[in-house]
DNA sequence: CTGTTAGCGCCTTCAT
DNA sequence: ATGAAGGCGCTAACAG
């Protein structure tokens, strides 16, 4: 049970002064083939596992990773979407012996964002809801990376695009959506995207306006079948509006998919054990969390839009 | 943009040594109401931020907790539950300069604990999803908490039993379960519940078998109805399930709650939008979490067990 | 109660 | 390419 060998052990039994050794074993700076196998080969030998903390505290780098959240409400922290990417982080960081710190950030607080860049405790930060990067400070320069628009985000066009584009390869011609507020923006892309593929597969436009919620997709569905009652399918901006819909084609006596197709969109959890199981897109939530924090971390990251995939169940 | 100031210079100008300061600001070891104050204010005059990552290296701790999560499958790390409480201890450990890391345990990996144990860089351990023990390394002792069995965890019977109570106090006679398969220990407890409830209320005990997703439930409920057409409430132990009742209820023709009243279980983001809100049991996993977190830290934590609160919404 | 003195384990100039 | 030496910022004996 003695203590984990250290950097000195290593370099005493491989003949070699420690400096050496660190260069070795960090891979910054140079080293004859000769000490680096001895090197090598002596912290095999001990089973040598660097330390971390130690390692940071000379580099004056922190050993966390500080996940900001910037929203109105602090409950943003339970958000599905925020511990999915959160927990994702803290699994990514976690073989470099680093962790991860999650914290809210109330709309206005450019002073919160300067003392975060304080604290030497931070190696480097992921900001998720800022629209605007103007205040980031310098400090952060080359240690923070942005999730979501201007940032590393979703490309969520791709995921309605091809949901829409599979139900029109599957016949469906009268396809309605059940969009968001529309003073929303993040409603916006989507019903863009609607209206152009609409457009040019020459089909009618058929657009009623929901709000995430399965009460409204609920009743913006039966809206749907009273004024286009010749509707074959229903694509929706949210799990939740679609799970609504289905509830009421089911009311109607409406057959999912055989008389309308419906599509949702998030692959919220329930979504996958629904019954009848919901046709969505899914986000690759982890990878961009990772993404993001590999980028803040000084990584190079090529990927900065990653897009939304659909995934085909029973409604669709 | 100058360094940050570091205890040396709160010393110097409060006119003191180092290790005063030192004592002063961490509040270990005595120190006389004078050099306190002159501390304190020097401390706060130049901004004074300590930095956790010297601290804890001369402590030789470490900084961050490890969330170890044993499972079959690494899959697990994505479980909404895993996700919530990973992000609800990286929010309780953020005040304290630490980060959290996330990894999965395959089942036998005893060696895996071994060095998890020995990495320097790990301030303390939280387990889930170890039914035993027996294989924590002494090294960890008095720095890990587990959530589960045996250790923090949620009181679920509270749960059930408030809510079968607001059943029976709502006029409900002819209750029905829709349990988890038999053979799985997580579904015992509330069946253990119902059937004890039900004996003392003088109740019939109307039990199928469900496995937590809806396609069973509406199966289930479709049952149940079959079985006890009089059945004036379903209960549930998971909210898929119930959702999965709702539709076969709803296809039936049968009003809820008018008719029959229905509860789920777990309180999925989904319960609360909807439609109809379904009545539930939440759990308080980020509590859980956090005390967890703290508990491992070294934090007395009085509580163990925490009971999981009725939600009711529309449906009971 | 307080200051002095060694570290914690590693990295990084600076000469050589 | 390599070694010696001096930190990184703080804590913990140990004397006083």
């Amino acid at each position: 049970m003695s203590r984990s060998p250290v950097l000195t052990e290593v370099a005493r039994l491989a003949g070699v002064s420690v400096a050496t050794a660190s260069r070795v074993l960090t891979g910054r700076g140079p080293a004859s083939a000769a000490s680096r196998d001895a090197v090598l080969r002596a912290a095999a030998d001990v089973g040598y596992v660097p330390h971390p903390v130690a390692s940071r505290l000379a580099r004056g780098a922190g050993t966390r990773l500080l996940f900001a959240v910037r929203d109105r409400r602090a409950g943003i922290l339970s958000d599905p979407f925020v511990t999915r990417a959160a927990a994702a982080m803290a699994a990514a960081v976690e073989p470099d012996g680093l962790g991860v710190a999650l914290r809210h950030l109330p709309l206005a607080a450019a002073a919160e964002l300067d003392r975060i860049a304080a604290d030497r405790s931070v190696a480097a930060v992921v900001l998720a809801g800022h629209d605007s990067l103007d205040d980031v400070p310098a400090r952060l320069r080359g240690r923070f990376a942005a999730i979501g628009a201007g940032g590393i985000d979703v490309d969520s066009e791709s995921g309605i695009g091809a949901l829409l584009r599979h139900l029109h390869t599957t016949g469906r011609r009268r396809i309605a959506l059940i969009g968001g507020p529309p003073w929303l923006a993040a409603a916006r892309a989507p019903l863009r995207a609607y209206t152009a593929l609409m457009r040019d597969a020459g089909l009618p436009v058929r657009v009623v306006t929901g709000d995430f919620t399965a009460v409204r997709g609920c009743a913006a569905a039966r809206a749907v079948l009273r004024r286009w009652p010749d509707t074959d399918a229903i694509a929706t901006v949210s799990d939740a509006t679609a799970l609504g819909a289905l509830r009421a084609l089911a009311e109607s006596g409406v057959r999912v998919p055989h008389d309308v197709a419906v599509t949702g969109f998030d692959d919220i959890p329930f979504a996958a054990s629904a019954s009848p199981g919901l046709s969505t897109a899914t986000h690759p939530v982890e990878l961009i969390a990772t993404a993001a924090a590999r980028a803040a971390l000084g990584s190079a990251v090529r990927d900065r839009l990653f897009p939304s995939r659909p995934v085909l169940r029973a409604t669709a």
